[in-house]
DNA sequence: TCTTCATATGAAGAATGCTTCATGAGGGAT
DNA sequence: ATCCCTCATGAAGCATTCTTCATATGAAGA
């Protein structure tokens, strides 16, 4: 681990830590798509979605692209694929795929 | 990516997104170290580094032994040095190892 | 140009998380 | 038993981030 990392560490984290990004960011694993389309499937505001697409661009995990009269956004998957598989594998070796996360128990109903 | 892996990815990024726990394990990674050490070597105060080896220990990123009257605390390595290489790769690839980083420009100086 | 669709942005109240202070509890040594 | 060292925990004020509402911008079509 190189020295001053920890900065560096902390934007990357704190970005990817909020329910809305992640769910764009699943979304987006699927196909690229558009802040409409975004919008309809994770079934929250536009302003929202937009909102939290920012970050998402600052740090570039995902990129935009004009299409028509649409912008539509881009998954960075060389960054977030090896990522959300660390976290699957520590999920499922350490935390029982959630069964044992007391995060999740007192987030769930 | 799994149905359901986003609610495991809030609890595992908001314990990762803050600058006195990516201290903590920035430390762990060289070697265990006891509480008091930790604060030593963080300097910051006790109650602080206890309060933040909390969620880490919860979310199994490290873990806690008895030695004589210390808490010992030993970092998973296994789940940790991947993805801080991940995101070490990602700084160097798409950030200019935080050169261009906008977040990093408005928390220094 | 005017209208409409698509998206971004600003500001403010609300919610969440952090830091500090005070204290409690456990283990070892005397 | 007492003292000291080590560490954990609770509560409260403070700070940060989120969510929502309102509005602005840009592109395309009539």
């Amino acid at each position: 681990m190189k020295k001053g990392v920890t900065e560096l560490c902390y934007g990357f984290f704190s970005t990817l830590a909020n329910p809305t990004r992640l769910a764009i960011i699943e979304n987006l694993h699927q196909q690229p798509m558009s802040v409409t389309e975004l919008v309809d499937a994770i079934g929250q505001e536009q302003s929202m979605i937009s909102h939290n697409l920012r970050p998402l661009t600052r740090c570039k995990f995902v990129t935009r692209k004009r299409e028509g009269k649409n912008n539509v956004y881009y998954l960075n998957h060389e960054t977030l694929a090896p990522i959300l598989n660390a976290v699957e594998n520590h999920a499922e070796k350490f935390c029982g795929n959630g069964a044992n996360c007391p995060l999740k128990a007192s987030q769930g109903k």
